[in-house]
DNA sequence: AAATTACCTACAGTGGGTGTAGCTTTATGC
DNA sequence: GCATAAAGCTACACCCACTGTAGGTAATTT
């Protein structure tokens, strides 16, 4: 039997977060010691490294309650969990172009740079005017 | 001079988010109408565009309170300007390379999908087991 | 038995906004 | 000159995915 600071530690994970993870529900409320701390097995060790494992993959936290739900009723297709996996990837691809393209453009700001006054700085002047600007990055966050 | 809902429009930002720049300080208090609608001048849109176009190349909105303070102070040297850029690229270059991994491992769990039950699918089963995973992807989020 | 460590709940805060409710102001058409 | 509709106003709640804190209790170690 694992306290949470035990599993949280296996995981990689804060202590706060797996109260979290319990308190959406994502993780289920745990058995308890008479004294009222949480003890987990080797089921809820599994289930959150699984949690742990898709997240540091990217998907959201909606996507792995999905992928968890495949993953409980293995009679089921495959390819809900395969779709879940494509747009991910999907995703992932569209993150990765956009973030080529403001590397190029930040590479350019830092080139041109000649560290005279902030007047003359071509990274303030590149940030004033997009029209300067040699790749579209339009999107924000994420 | 500009209503917030045209200086929105110019700027690509939404009328909320105005505001909200306006309530932590970002943007300056407009002036009003004798209704007290926020009107806009031309100073105000160039500093909106300057933040916005920021966003877009990924700076926090706390990278972006010291540009805009570098930006008001001409004679200032532009070192400091450089090194937030600089910053910002190495951060953009770290997430480029997680992403990378993130899709090498995506792929691969999407190629070996057969499309059967989900009690064989590798997806699910590449995310019950780390070690199956060929690229390390620690951190999580951003 | 004392001290330390780990745990508990409840709540606030993070970043960067977005959405909503219920009102007022401004612009347009007749 | 007035009705109506569009756009504006404030204030607040909500989003994601956590993280941090305060004030107290349980479990472990010495």
């Amino acid at each position: 039997m694992l306290t949470i600071g035990s599993l949280a530690k296996k995981t990689g994970t804060k202590v706060q977060t797996i109260r979290y993870y319990e308190q959406i529900g994502l993780m289920p409320e745990p058995g308890r010691t008479e004294g009222g701390q949480r003890r987990y097995g080797e089921a809820e060790l599994d289930r959150l490294s699984f949690v742990r494992h898709a997240r540091q993959l990217g998907f959201s936290l909606g996507a792995i309650r999905e992928l968890l739900d495949l993953s409980d009723h293995p009679g089921k297709s495959c390819s809900e969990a395969d779709a879940i996996a494509r747009r991910q990837l999907k995703q992932v691809e569209q993150r990765l172009a956009r973030l080529e393209a403001l590397r190029t453009e930040l590479k350019r700001m830092v080139l041109e740079c000649s560290g005279g006054q902030t007047s003359d700085c071509r990274v303030l002047e590149v940030l004033r005017d997009h029209s300067e600007c040699l790749t579209e990055h339009e999107e924000i966050g994420a």
